[in-house]
Parts: structure tokens; sequence; C-alpha cells
DNA sequence: TACATTATTGCAACATTAGTGCAATTACAA
DNA sequence: TTGTAATTGCACTAATGTTGCAATAATGTA
């Protein structure tokens, strides 16, 4: 069959995907993970947010409907090569949030704090704010710590003013 | 219709609930609580494990089988009069302990370390182990705190010389 | 003890979340 | 362009969470 002459270099196409997503492919192949419209989508909400999300609240937010269990694998391996992690809650259902740099399929490394607003039930990401030491009992190995504060945030806390 | 004697006096009537069925009934009617079969069966088995319990794993050590939604709600009424806190956890299912003393249906003061063991997968209270304070961020208002610890349990670490 | 009142239980029904197998489709690299 | 392997969508199943309501059981009072 004959050659199709070439119309766009390699940069133009890759602007031709928009703005952010170029990006979203690199850090979907740095981690070994192949690119589709789907991941591009969830990986682009997580960046939007600074916020931990549940695979009903990324429903809502997605700008095609794909499969529930299409969400439900992207979720589990992005967090398998460290592209998320998940962020404890007592509600039951599993939140996920972007990764900060150094986490890998290896080894996660979010030792930050995670802040839920009571007021708009917002979970945030605080990733300045390290967890503090504990001193355990004798016997008891350290392997991580996570930590869940419970309070109100500061646009609730603005806008109740 | 004629008086039926007394047989029994009151203490021996409490006596014959079993050595730990009279407290039980003081722990729920202290917190407004009645005493039910369910009820004591399920704080039963919270005092005799110092460990977060999920639904499912109450259910295989209840001694009578009771309905599934029944233990549901003897569960969050227990949480709501102070009896049980949640537990933070990431696998998708709702853990309870045991609540210290001072905790009531108007607040909770669990404000100690879970520790949860990747060896045995158990979660345990550490009621002697508080949570440090964490400075936040300007504008956030602290509530309250949750910390889970990943590690190795002291009997697991014995179990593995 | 008997009764009235109110809380609790069990059942039915439904919603949400989790998870697996497999065939069709798609991404990627040769 | 094409072959291969990864990814997706669909069907289906399991587990967990949640509410309404009628039957039942626990408690206080007479
Ligand atoms: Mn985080
Ligand atoms: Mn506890
Ligand atoms: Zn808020
Ligand atoms: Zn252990």
């Amino acid at each position: 069959m004959m050659e199709i002459p070439v119309l766009f270099s390699i940069f133009e196409i890759e602007e031709s995907l928009g703005v952010e997503e170029a990006p979203l492919k690199d850090m979907l192949r740095g981690t070994g993970l192949r690119y589709t419209k789907q991941r591009g989508e969830v990986l682009q909400l997580f960046r939007e947010h600074d916020t931990a999300l549940t695979q009903a609240e990324l429903e809502k937010m997605l700008p095609s409907q794909f499969d529930r269990i299409t969400l439900y694998r992207i979720l589990r391996s992005f967090e398998a090569s460290g592209l998320l992690h998940k962020v404890l809650d007592d509600s039951g259902t599993t939140r996920f949030a972007l990764c900060r740099t150094g986490c890998s399929e290896h080894e996660h490394h979010d030792e930050h704090v995670h802040f839920r607003c009571s007021s708009c039930s917002k979970t945030l990401c605080l990733p300045e704010v390290a967890i503090p030491d504990v001193k355990l009992p004798k016997g008891y190995v350290f392997g991580d710590a996570k930590l869940l504060i419970d309070g109100i945030c500061p646009e609730c806390v603005i806008s109740s003013n």
C-alpha cells in the first residue's frame, strides 16, 4: 500500500492532543503504563484536584462516560505504579490521591498528613505537613504511618464568617 | 391469677446470666441502650479482643447466628452511644473497636494510635500511645486526629525468630 | 405480676462497591 | 504496516451498606 505523506511533525501531533495531554502521556509512560483516553482523563482529574477522590466522585466528573470496571482497574493500576496512593478513611469507601514525586511501583512515599473537612467533606493532601514520629511500645516494629485530621478547611472557615 | 412465689433474688438472677453478662448489662444500660442477647454477645466479643473488628469478622465469632442487619445496627448504635469507635482502614470495610472510658454519645475520646500488623493483619488499639500534636498550615481548624501505624506486632516479631 | 409503651429485631428489598473471566479492541514497537 | 501484548467493555457474582415496616422483646409503671 502506498505510503501516506507525513503531514504533521511529532510535535504538532503532540500539540493536537491539547495543552495537558502530552505531559499526561509522559507521566503514564514513565511508569510503564500505556496511554489511553480513559487513563488520560482520570489522571487529568487528579491533577486538577488536590483532594482525595472516590470512584463515585470521579465518575461524575469524567468528560466521557466509560465502563465502571475500567475505572476500577485504572485506579488500581495507578496505585500499583506509584501514581496514586490510597487515603485512609473510616467511611468504608476507598479514596485515592495523586502521589508526589518519589513514589514508584516498589515503594510509596506519602508520609504526609491528610485533612478531612467536616463542613465541605473534602479530603485534602497536606504534603507540606509531615507525620510526626511516634514512640511505639517495646516489641512493635514500625513500618509506616498514616494520619488523618478532621476539622474545618480554610475555605469553609472563611465562608462561615 | 395467683401470685407465683419468688424463687430467686435479683442477685441470683443476675448471677444466672453468667459471669460476664451482668457487667455487660450495666455497660449497655449506662449508655441508655437496652440489654438484648444480641447486643450482649457483640459487646462481649469486643471485650475479649483488643483488636478492631469488621462486621464479617464478628459474624464468624458470634455464638448465636442472628440477622446481618441487626449486627449492622448494633455496631452503629454502639458507636453513637460511645461504646465503640471507628478505626481507620483502607480495605474498604468499616472497622470498630471498644472505646476506653470517657467516650459518650456526645463525644469520642480515642486520641490513641492504632497499629496494623502486616503479618497477622490484626489492627490493635494502643491506648497508651497518644497521637502527637500536628501543626496545621494557617487557616485550618483542628478537630481531631486518627493515626494508623503499619508494621509488625510483638507476637509476630517473636514468632519470626 | 400484668400491662402499656417504646426500643429492638428480622425480613424484604434495594443501592453501592468490589472483584473475576473472557472476548473484542487498542496501543505500541518492531 | 503489522503482530503482540495490554487494555477495555460486558456479563456475572460477591460483599457491604442502607431503609422501611411489621413482629417481637425489653423496660417502667401500676
Ligand atoms: Mn496524599
Ligand atoms: Mn482504638
Ligand atoms: Zn471545607
Ligand atoms: Zn501480628
